[in-house]
DNA sequence: GCCAGTCAAGTCCCG
DNA sequence: CGGGACTTGACTGGC
């Protein structure tokens, strides 16, 4: 089994290039000359995307092929207040400069939109807002060149008191979600609410790709046995030009358990890997830690000194 | 230069 | 029903 790892929004080895640099609404309105507080959210959101090509830069230096881009990288862009701010074309530019740098060399990229994205709202206006936060991340990865097909990994949403009504309203409203934003989503199982079988129920009924979360299983399993339904996660990845993908993190600690740890406990994602060898030839693991990739790198150093994993290079693998 | 408090959005939980 | 916690990185203001 080939194991690509890798890891999300931003590198503790590059100083001075976060990706996520913002500006809240309430200074946004302290500036009092709005065209000069528009100029200077296109500032930050210039700055952040030129960041994403250095960090893409330096993944390409450490044979890192698997990213995941944070998704504030132009902030306030779906605000309402900021409805008639055209945030895309004075990034031109640096987007394209990105298209270049990925058409040379290609890795997978994806997106996570965060939780205010709730797909299973019974709210019109929430709904609307989440789809339209999906169609700013399709308009990047247009930009950006990146295959728009199953780039964005989402949560199911809410569980409203009634967890059957709530997976049912996500079908309902799947209908009023535009199909090219529908072929962007994968669904992933959360540590509160929806479980691996649950969030399946949902990817087979509507053809989406399942990401299982590790860690999130553990916190929310509702008694469920992961490896009793890992042949379902497989199969939702028919329907995908790529390869199957999970979520790897480590707990901070017992109180803290959901939280995530600096590191990735290397010997319980070996013994993982280990149970699922055998049932898909790819896998690509995204790592989840505070330590960005520096936890992958050091993850790697310990996988190395399993005697049945083979190095190919500093972030990818076989199982043997 | 450091620390505490704050921040668009949604949901859940507590009082 | 109203308000705070949740989570996360980054920024502001006070010292």
């Amino acid at each position: 089994m080939y194991v690509r790892l890798g890891y999300v929004a931003m590198s503790v080895h590059l100083h001075h290039c976060s990706p996520s640099q913002t500006m809240t609404f309430r200074q946004f309105t302290k500036i009092k000359d709005r065209e000069a507080a528009i100029r200077k959210l296109e500032r930050i959101a210039r700055s952040n995307i030129e960041n994403c090509l250095r960090i893409l830069k330096h993944n390409r230096a450490h044979d890192i092929q698997f990213f995941r881009l944070s998704s504030r990288l132009i902030p306030l862009a779906n605000h309402e207040a900021l409805a008639d701010w055209d945030y895309l074309s004075p990034l031109e530019q640096p987007l394209k400069e990105i298209r270049k740098f990925l058409s040379e060399h290609p890795m997978r990229i994806d997106f996570h939109p965060d939780h205010f994205v709730v797909l299973n709202t019974k709210d019109v206006s929430t709904l609307k807002t989440s789809i339209q936060a999906l169609h700013l991340h399709e308009q990047l990865l247009k930009r950006m060149g990146i295959p728009l097909k199953h780039r964005c990994v989402i949560h199911v949403g809410g569980g409203y008191e009634d967890q059957e009504k709530a997976l049912e309203q996500f079908i309902h409203n799947w209908a009023y979600v535009p199909e090219r934003i529908q072929n962007l989503i994968m669904l992933e199982n959360d540590d509160t609410t929806f479980t691996m079988s649950q969030t399946l129920y949902l990817c087979e009924k509507l053809g989406i790709p399942f990401v299982f979360d590790f860690h999130h299983h553990e916190a929310n399993n509702g008694g469920e046995i992961w490896e009793e339904h890992w042949e379902r996660a497989i199969q939702t990845w028919n329907c995908s030009p790529l390869p199957m993908k999970m979520h790897i993190s480590s707990p901070r600690d017992e109180v803290a358990f959901r939280a995530h740890h600096d590191y990735i406990n290397a010997e319980q994602f070996y013994q993982f890997l280990c149970n699922v060898k055998g049932s898909i030839d790819q896998l690509d693991c995204m790592i989840e830690a505070k330590q960005k990739d520096e936890a992958l790198f050091r993850l790697m150093h310990e996988l190395s000194s399993y005697p049945n994993i083979e190095v190919i290079d500093q972030a990818s693998f076989h199982l043997k």
